[in-house]
DNA sequence: TTCGCTTATGTTAGCGGTAACGGCAGCGAA
DNA sequence: TTCGCTGCCGTTACCGCTAACATAAGCGAA
């Protein structure tokens, strides 16, 4: 009553500024604790929800803190609680459409957990990768969830002794760090060179954006060409590009892959944008599709069902790969070490108009 | 010498368990100074690069970090430093593909200056808004880009009090918190009503998505009209919808809107993406483009540059939108209250090929 | 030699919260 | 009345790091 211990006696520094009228100075729990009659203990608890406190007494705090416009400081609280309700989510692009998707599902899935998503990007580079990873784990999440298999030596070395559990997404063809939860896509590309088989094509490209640092579209490719030697066929001729707008490329491609392998009756895309692509220029140049030469991509994005014709392609499960590693970190109990699992979804064909039928 | 303070001496509850052999136990700044024989201070100057330390310390310190493998603790750094290198950034949607790209121009500029941009996604939602603003604002970021210029009165409130500096992008039509940066969507309505005005179409119809809360759309729509309005027009038909692949949803409203309007002479769209829809079927279904109708969208997505034809649009500055906003964050001195710059850019008109030359 | 300055390192006191525990009414049962 | 319990709220001791202020050694100039 005679005097706020500590508040009013200037202390060093830029305490000085901290004068009552200033009212630019930052909020503490100490302000809502004055302002409303009770410790700070207690307002910690009713903004938190937490423990036993009166209604009445609830009211008084709550009310003062919505005057004051406090908004909790979760530095200090992590660091106290040692808890952080955080989530990195570490992909290579954000243009690429599919991962926003991913995105999504994870961010649907954890909605009611009290759990929130932080993006890092990549851009494809593990230089870039291990920096966002450093970055995020040093705000020590309570999970990661980390596109592809692939990382450098560091990058999984920090993500097995961060102790927060892991969740690689997108692929399973490799050994993740802790859990896995995606598609084959080397089984994706067999099934695909199969079903092109199967429809009677044998004069097959492929056309990729040229990523080297892309393993999923690798695998993929890897995966189609070991379906193609199991019916006794080959690859007639490939086609790579690198950056840009992969409609265009995909147009540009096409083009190029068909007036140097005229005979060609199938096409096969790395990704749906470039297939779209060569699918609107197959129509205005005259070709028969699907019968003069059928198309695929890969994705099951859903700006195809504007197209003239539906791709054929392969949806890769993104929302529900999303939901899926989501839910495993926030299943978790706190750093509970429980073993990974390994979740492996089933993409499926998706024929479309631009494969004949069988 | 004769006993570490503190380590060795159990405390209580999980204290116990971390003995010396449980290598599970999160490593901090204690570990490494023990294990290099200096200070916990001389730790943190040297992995903070700040200060003097000797080159002989330095490289005992490095080595004895990496060989830990120590993940500095960013939280209590961030607490005892009162500085936090984050920027909130906070955008309606990611799928909308113009959002990811001013993303790309925040995180360019923002790439050597420490700063490291922390999304949010609010999909339109006020109180969602609300909710991300004080989440993020909870971990007391450097500064806060926010897309558009219409918030609810408490997030205006929190904005404001925050005491850190506030970008609002994308749209420059009203009051900003603090600076703003973006280009007048009111304006670029009304250039284009003038550029097809001047091409001399007559029958204009207008398709757009069905989003009330897309407030950067409807002023599109607004000063579009009052352009119309000024050539004594007026909008001879509308189309909305929403929800689903915008490409599909473009081509349904087109040819919704001809068949209830068959003598229309113009369309324009309020995105590029159903724009290209639109295009799509009108092609298709022997529209003479741009003689008989006239086509435009706006956003200037490099989408377009696949279509058969260029569709004619407008550049929304999205990424130079992004760099500006980032650059003020990254300017701005710790809080110092700098007053609100507003920074208009000015869109132009791609004419394409969907619009009849003067 | 002494002073003053620079360089290299350590010590102390928090940052703003929360876990854990303590204390004290009020109240029904023994 | 006494005990034990529950409901409510406060006190204390940190969380892991850094700002600010010592401290100590080395060295050239006065």
């Amino acid at each position: 009553m005679f005097g706020d211990r500590k508040e009013d006696v200037p202390q060093k520094g830029f305490r000085l500024a901290r004068s009552p009228v200033d009212s630019r100075r930052p909020l503490t729990l100490r302000d809502v604790s004055e302002a409303s009659g009770v410790s700070e203990m207690t307002v910690s608890r009713v903004l938190r929800n937490r423990g036993d406190v009166s209604d009445s007494t609830r009211e008084k705090v709550l009310e003062a803190a919505r005057m004051l416009g406090y908004v909790p400081n979760k530095i200090a609280g992590a660091l106290a609680s040692q808890r952080v309700n955080l989530v990195g989510v570490v992909i290579p692009s954000l243009s690429n459409l599919v991962f926003p998707e991913v995105l999504g599902g994870i961010s649907a899935e954890l909605d009611d957990t009290g759990l929130q998503p932080v993006v890092g990007v990549t851009a494809y580079l593990p230089e870039k990768e291990e920096t966002v990873l450093y970055e995020m784990l040093s705000w020590r999440p309570s999970g990661m969830i980390v596109a592809g298999l692939e990382h450098s030596e560091t990058a999984r070395a920090m993500l097995r002794n961060s102790g927060v559990p892991v969740v690689e997404i997108m692929d399973t063809d490799g050994e993740g760090v802790d859990s896995v939860v995606g598609i084959s896509h080397r089984r994706a590309g067999r099934q695909m060179a199969a079903a092109i088989v199967a429809a009677g094509y044998r004069r097959i490209g492929f056309l990729g954006t040229k990523m080297p640092l892309d393993h999923r579209a690798r695998k993929r490719l890897e995966g189609f060409q070991e379906g193609l030697a199991e019916a006794g066929l080959q690859l007639a001729d490939t086609e790579f590009y690198s950056g840009g707008s992969a409609l265009k490329k995909g147009r540009e491609m096409t083009q190029a892959i068909l007036s140097r392998t005229p005979d060609l009756d199938f096409l096969y895309y790395s990704n749906d944008m470039i297939g779209a692509g060569g699918l609107l220029w197959c129509l205005e140049n005259g070709y028969d599709v699907p019968r003069q030469l059928g198309l695929a991509g890969f994705n099951g994005v859903d700006l195809l069902e504007g197209l003239p014709r539906r791709l054929a392609t392969m949806d890769s499960c993104r929302r529900e790969i999303g939901a899926k590693a989501a839910q495993i970190i926030a299943g978790r109990p706190h750093s509970g070490v429980i073993g990974g699992e390994v979740i492996e979804l089933t993409p499926v064909i998706q024929p479309g108009d631009t494969i004949r039928r069988a």
